[in-house]
DNA sequence: CATACCTACTCAAGAATCTGAGTAGTCCTC
DNA sequence: GAGGACTACTCAGATTCTTGAGTAGGTATG
């Protein structure tokens, strides 16, 4: 049930549109929880229903219009039950470790080329997040900011993300170097299977 | 549709039953792929109708017997068209992130309370990986064994979780440093709402 | 001036995951 | 010798997440 709550603590920050939301909670940033659009209009709809959150209408000429929704008191209230409830621990859940766990098995080549493009899209997110934190931050440095800013959380959690990237991009770099390593060499252990006509 | 090749991935290494696999699907390992019991042993009676692994019944005199599942051809084959196809992007999603992203909103003191407890586990399993890593490489040090080693999959994946949770841990640390600096200094901005009467 | 993408949403259906309860014998502790 | 934990599973039901399709006007591209 954490969207939910992953929803009332974007709006605190201000007024957001589902469409500005799907945003965040899609594509680059995502810091502290991903859905894609569908699942953001449905829980929206559900929170205003109940009093958590509430929308306004704004009629715009030139686009379609938007509804604009921020978090209400009970919607706090909510948040703060939720944060004083205890946590589910948090997993990886990654299609390319599964890969890497059976790539001395099943060929190294298409899991070295994924390994470099996620690299790559690791790379770009941590650009955009020392912008965003940056941006955040202002003039203070960081150490300043943290101890007098006045919100500080969607910094902390943005410094996780940033975090959680640099450990992929460095993993993804370091194994893929690996795997192209003991390609190259020829371990004698086993024919590269990329190499054979694909078993199917 | 991942869970099903995590599972012949895990298979590859040997014979395993559904409950071994739960406890290494659950409790401390998972460093690939998370799951509860009840999906593994769903997950293995379908792979096994489709060919993909072969278990045999083990009787047991002193307890109840078991059945040991082993990946077949087929499932070697169904993973390397897996590791062939394009991966989905791999996303952070964890209550705690949401409670700090808040953690300003709502008061710190819980939550600074779950930030050391999740600290602590992931310092459990920082010392678990390591210990696992270890007996992996045996004698050999690390670049030796990642260079000439037979099975370097899991030796990978292990490296990865083990960073995820340094990371984890590091900034759990940091985080909880920052709110209760924060607590007990009065930054003026907003009284710490962990001492007020909890709205509920 | 046709195609494609952007804003701003909605609906339906399916797959994956989680919650909770239950069976049944064995081993260990107090 | 009673209560609890461990092995080894199963079943049902709910919730969450993903996939795919569609509406509809406006703006930018070539």
């Amino acid at each position: 049930m954490a969207l939910r709550h992953a929803v009332l603590a974007a709006l605190l920050d201000g007024e957001y549109s589902g469409y500005q939301l799907a945003k965040a909670f899609d594509v680059g940033v995502a810091n502290f929880w991903h859905a894609l659009p569908q699942q953001l209009y449905a829980e929206l709809t559900k929170l205003e229903r109940e009093g958590l959150v509430t929308g306004r209408q704004v009629v715009q000429e030139t686009r379609p219009n938007k509804r604009l929704f921020r978090t209400t008191d009970a919607g706090l209230a909510e948040l703060e039950r939720f944060a004083a409830a205890a946590s589910k621990p948090s997993f990886i859940r990654d299609d390319l470790l599964v890969k890497v766990q059976a790539a001395d098995r099943t060929g190294t080549g298409p899991v070295i080329e994924q390994l470099e493009e996620r690299a790559a899209a690791a790379d770009a997110k941590i650009r955009l997040f020392g912008e965003i934190l940056r941006r955040m931050r202002g003039d203070a440095d960081e150490e300043e900011f943290l101890r007098h800013g006045e919100r500080i959380g969607p910094y902390l959690t943005c410094l996780r993300g940033l975090d959680f990237e640099q450990g992929n991009r460095d993993w993804c770099l370091r194994t893929a170097a690996v795997l192209r390593e003991r390609q190259t060499a020829g371990t004698g252990v086993r024919d590269d299977a990329s190499v054979r006509p694909a078993t199917r």
